[in-house]
This record gives structure tokens, C-alpha cells and sequence, in this order.
DNA sequence: AGGTTATCTGCAATCGTTATCAGTAACGAT
DNA sequence: ATCGTTACTGATAACGATTGCAGATAACCT
């Protein structure tokens, strides 16, 4: 528990300070054995600060995110843990969707770690870069600011997965579909919104049921619950993220709506449990996995070619997993059936 | 990215860095305005390395892990972040159910952290505890090893969840109860599943289907199916943790087994999807975000008070939530129809 | 044995900050 | 004018490691 230092260890051997450092750093040196001896005898420990110090390097890699309980970014987490190699550890800082604390964060993690990975909050802001004033190296994953460009970015083809989705509704035959949108501040809510209105607009259909929504269960709840209170109710609703479309979902059970008979339900993210739900849910799935390694070796990269490395972007794909939330709308029949009715 | 430090403010100033760093630490000095603009303008900010060279604290505490992406944990981290602090952070680390990696973890962090929380991998340690050799201050949550005592401890009341579990199957009238348990060189694995037996002695049922798995999805799934296979199958069944519980959800929806129809089942630790399932689960649930928060507080107060504080040792409650997994066995009804028979 | 390398060694400076200590200026009281 | 008190200041020694430099030892060759 004492603090013993290398000159302790120096002074048992009786060698000199210097001797025991590079026998640290990996230099032969003579009395290689009694010094690996000695070093276990005191139960030595070099000192990370004076290292940091001399250094300037921490070997701490720090990774902000918005929501550690969020599956989605839990999984990023990990990925970026599986890359993050033999010498380096991480950070994780949980802002709790506050803007106040992500900055706080950033400012306590300068001089702390070597780099930042992050998905900010928000994409809105104001004056030049928030980042900027930091000379750390940052990597975006999942989410960028205005200036992203400047910086490496690890993002999912949004836009791609949004498009699917709709598009998905609309061949099933829907006209009448519904979005619950996240914030239009941040990327994937801007970006998704946009797929989903391209879509709509390719196929002529008017986008009348769009709700932006804030990637919450309660807000996925609450927008769902709007929806279903409209005289004229959507047939079909994609929701935009993983969390939102668990609220939606408790929404749907509450008011004994029947999935995919009265509504059909497509989320973006999939789910753990995604196949025990009844119907098995139909999501646009990537991997978040993925996703927090090639953010952990973008920055890696950065960190090993010094600042003058030109920022990459890579990007993981989407893709439909079709299971049973998804059918042809109701109207379907009825139209049909007033048809022969005439 | 220029290496501004508290010399070169001095200089511009035209002061004694002693006079900057007096500043900075809240005492009152002379040209105050003058300094505050100096910071400012070169955008100086402090070392955190030298100050941890100097002082000795960090002002980290690490939490480690087994994995992150278990939502249980996810929850304990959300719950020790709220509880940590303003001028305090968080290293996660997550083991990856490695020993390897959490030993190599555990020497890492020294000297980089003023404490860890750690949920340890297993209780099974020979010989002295491996971590008295660190002289970090350590708080035990969710597991303990085998000296465990000697630490301060969050855990959760694992016996009386089990107890729970078990006799609400048993006054269900089950009498064929199977426990898909978690690894016995575990807290919660070992007392959970000594929960588990002391029911069935008590009622004085047989214990034979005890399957000892790994807490992971996959290891109940296969239980589960294991369990499936057997001539004279259980009617209900207690999984010892959340992932199992999937993984045993999964095997039931595969084979097509119907719930609680057929086989009766109940989790230990509830799920955020718990209810959208069908039927909605039945589950053990605790507070996990308040275990986290406790387990932060007691290393802050082993923090504050020094190393001769005594280990202090809480405990969360357990609580049944009866949804609509479990019911009364079939055979109650066969064996009535049997008795006719005859 | 002598000379030339090739290795290894210790000394001391350094990283950026804080703590100690002695010192100076300002001010009021005598 | 002198003294004592208060309130601040600057120089300097740590904190524990790394590293360039110069010197010492060993190894090698003729």
C-alpha cells in the first residue's frame, strides 16, 4: 500500500534510478534478474502521472455518450472496447442528454486522455466549433456537429435505412404512414427525417403524419398515443430509433391495438428481444457493434500518425430484417371491398 | 494544441506562476482580472498530469465490469455516474467476462484511479485475495470474492429473490421446478441457487433440475432447450438472471412450447421489455440504478474519510412483479382427468 | 597487451504543478 | 518615526518518472 518509487527499487538493487527505467522501457540491462526480482520484492508499480508527465501521452481514450442505458450505445461502447488494444484504456462519460455535463465532460477530459470519441448531443451550434478550442483529437461516431468534415466520423448510412423503411410500408400497399422522428437537431434524426420524406414525395404520397419526437420511450409513447388519438389514423408508422419504437410499442399494448392488423410498426435498430414480441418486430438493423470499433480505429489511427492525418468517414450499412410487424393495410380489404360493393 | 503552460501565463502576466496557481485554487491574489483575461487569451488549462503527480488523487474512480451491454450493468453505471460527483469522472471498464482482461485491468488502473467499483468475475480465489495486493481503495457490487468482507459492498438480496421466485411457482402448485442458475463461483450465481434449494427442501420437493449455466444468453437458451428435451419435462422454470431469461424465452418460442400454458417461467431482474412479450413476463425486479448510486456513495466516503474507514455493507431490495408468465402446472388438471379415469 | 568498438551506466535536467518559506508592501496604532 | 499586523508575492524544492550526455566497463580484434 506504501508508495514505493523507482528509486526505492533503485536503492535495493544498488543501481541507479536510470538503470531500473530503461530496464522498464525494455533496454537490456545487467542486472536484469535482481532488478525483476526486486521490483516484485517491494511490489513496485511505476507511477502513471509522472509518466503522463514526462510523456504527455495518458493511454486513455475517452468515449462520450449521450445514454449508456440506450442498448444502441452500449454496444458501441463495446465495439470500441474490443478495438482499443493491449495499451490503452477507456473512458466512459455518460452525459445524460445534458448538454451542460457533455460540456463540463469535455473540458475535465483535456490533458486526461489522449482523444475523444463522442456522439454530441446536438448538431446545432453556434460561432465556430465547441471542439475546436480543444486540441484533442476527436473521432464522431453515430452522430456529428456542424463542422463534422474537420473531424474523423464513424456514422450509419441514415439515410439509406430510412428509405428502406419507407419504402417497405409503401410497397406493402400503405398510403397513410406515420413517422415518429428524433430530434432534427442531431444527425440521425435530421438525416432519417429526410430519408422518410424523400420517400414519401418519390411515391407522390403527402406527408401528413410526421412527429418529431426526442429518441426517448416516453416520447416514442407519447407520439404514438397522438397518432392513435387522430380522427384519421395512420396505417403504418416507422419509428426512428430503438427506444422510441419500445415506447410506441407500450403504446400500441395499452390501447389494444393489433399489430400488424390494425397498424404496422417498422423501427430503426433492432432489438435483443425483437423476435419474443408478438409480432416479431420488422426493424432496419446495423451494426452498432461495428460502428464503435471503426470509431476506436479511426482515432488509433490518429493518434499513432499525429494530427497531420487528413479525418476519414466510414460508414456501416443498414439492412431490412423482415419478421411480422409489417402487412398490407386494413383498407386494403375495405377498398376492395367497396369496389365490388358498387 | 499548443502546450500553454502555467509559466507562460505567469510570464504574460508578468507575475510568479506560484501567484497563477494561488489563483487557481481559489485564494485571492493581486491582479485577479488581469489573470482571469491571461487564462483566457492563451486558453490555459491546467495539467491534470502534474496535478496528479503532486497530489497523488486523480479525481477518477473506475467501475469494472463484467459486460457493459448486459442492461443490468448498463444500469449500474447510470446509477454510480449520477451519483459521482462534480468534480469527480468515470472509467469504465468492461472485462468481457475475462479474467485475463480484468487482471491486466486491475494493474492498469493503478495509479490512475483514486478507487474502483468492481463487480468481479468470480468469488474463487486462491490464496490471499489478489486484490489486497493493490492498495486502491475497492467497493464490491453486485459480486464479492471471497474476502469480500473486507471491502464495503453493494449487493443485492439474492436469497430472498430466489425464495420469492421459487415458492410463488411452488404455491402455483408446481412441483416439477427448474432453476437455470448462473456459475456457482459467483455472489449472485451461489446465492440464488442456494435460495432456489432451500425453497424446494422447505416444501419438501426434490431438486432435479438444476442446470448450472453462464448467465449469458446462449447458456439459457441451451438450458433451456436441454430442459426441454428431458423425458419428464419440468412445468415451470426460474432463470437466475435477464439473459437467460431471453435465451430461455427464445428456446420456448422455437419449439413452439406455449407460456405459462405449458411451462411456467420467472427471471430474476426485470426487462424493459418485459411487458410487450407475450404473455408479458413475470420477474424478480431490484433497483439497479440505486445499487450503482450506492455503491458510488461508499466509495466517496471511503475516499473522504481516508483508508481507516470501516467497510460498510448495503443491500437492495427484491420485489415480485407478477405479470402473466406463470401459471398453475396443466398436470393439475391432468391428474384430476387422470382420477376420473379410473 | 594495446587499441577500438560496442554496451551499459550514472548524473542531472526536465515535464507542469503545488507547498513551503522567507520576504515586502500597505496600513493603522502607538 | 517605529512597530506590529495583515495580505500578498516570488523563489525554490518537491512529486516520480524519462532521457541526453558523457564516462565507464566489457568485448573484440590484431
Amino acid at each position: 500500500m506504501s508508495t514505493v518509487t523507482i528509486t526505492d527499487v533503485a536503492k535495493h538493487v544498488g543501481v541507479s534510478v536510470a538503470t531500473i527505467s530503461r530496464h522498464l522501457s525494455g533496454f537490456t540491462v545487467r542486472n536484469e534478474e535482481k532488478i525483476r526480482q526486486a521490483i516484485i520484492d517491494l511490489n513496485y508499480r511505476p507511477s502513471a502521472a509522472a509518466r503522463n508527465l514526462k510523456s504527455g501521452r495518458t493511454g486513455i481514450i475517452a468515449i462520450v455518450v449521450p445514454d449508456i442505458t440506450n442498448p444502441f450505445f452500449a454496444s458501441i461502447v463495446e465495439g470500441a472496447e474490443g478495438a482499443v488494444g493491449e495499451d490503452r484504456m477507456i473512458l466512459l462519460v455518460n452525459t445524460g442528454d445534458s448538454r451542460q455535463r457533455e460540456e463540463k465532460a469535455l473540458a475535465q477530459l483535456f490533458g486526461r486522455v489522449d482523444g475523444v470519441i463522442m456522439a454530441p448531443l446536438t448538431e446545432d451550434e453556434e460561432g465556430p466549433s465547441f471542439f475546436s478550442q480543444f486540441g484533442l483529437p476527436i473521432v464522431f461516431v453515430d452522430r456529428v456537429t456542424q463542422d463534422g468534415e474537420k473531424f474523423s466520423t464513424a456514422l450509419t448510412d441514415n439515410a439509406k435505412g430510412a428509405t428502406i423503411a419507407t419504402n417497405h410500408l409503401i410497397a406493402l400497399g400503405h398510403k397513410k404512414i406515420a413517422m415518429i422522428s428524433g430530434p432534427l437537431s442531431t444527425t440521425p434524426g435530421k438525416k432519417r427525417a429526410d430519408g422518410f420524406k424523400a420517400s414519401l414525395k418519390e411515391s407522390g404520397l403527402p406527408c401528413q403524419y410526421f412527429i418529431e419526437s426526442d429518441f426517448s420511450e416516453e416520447g416514442g409513447y407519447a407520439a404514438m398515443s397522438a397518432l392513435l388519438e387522430r380522427e384519421d389514423a395512420p396505417t403504418a408508422v416507422f419509428t426512428a430509433n430503438n427506444l422510441m419504437t419500445i415506447g410506441a410499442l407500450h403504446a400500441l399494448r395499452d390501447r389494444g391495438v393489433a399489430v400488424p392488423n390494425q397498424i404496422s410498426i417498422i423501427g430503426f435498430d433492432d432489438l435483443d428481444f425483437a423476435e419474443l414480441i408478438n409480432p416479431p418486430l420488422t426493424v432496419i438493423a446495423r451494426d452498432a457493434r461495428l460502428q464503435g470499433a471503426l470509431a476506436m480505429e479511426l482515432m488509433i489511427k490518429q493518434l499513432t500518425n499525429g494530427a497531420s492525418t487528413q479525418p476519414e468517414h466510414s460508414m456501416v450499412d443498414v439492412q431490412l430484417v423482415e419478421r411480422g410487424s409489417c402487412a398490407p393495410p386494413r383498407e386494403m380489404q375495405t377498398i376492395a371491398f367497396n369496389k365490388v360493393d358498387r
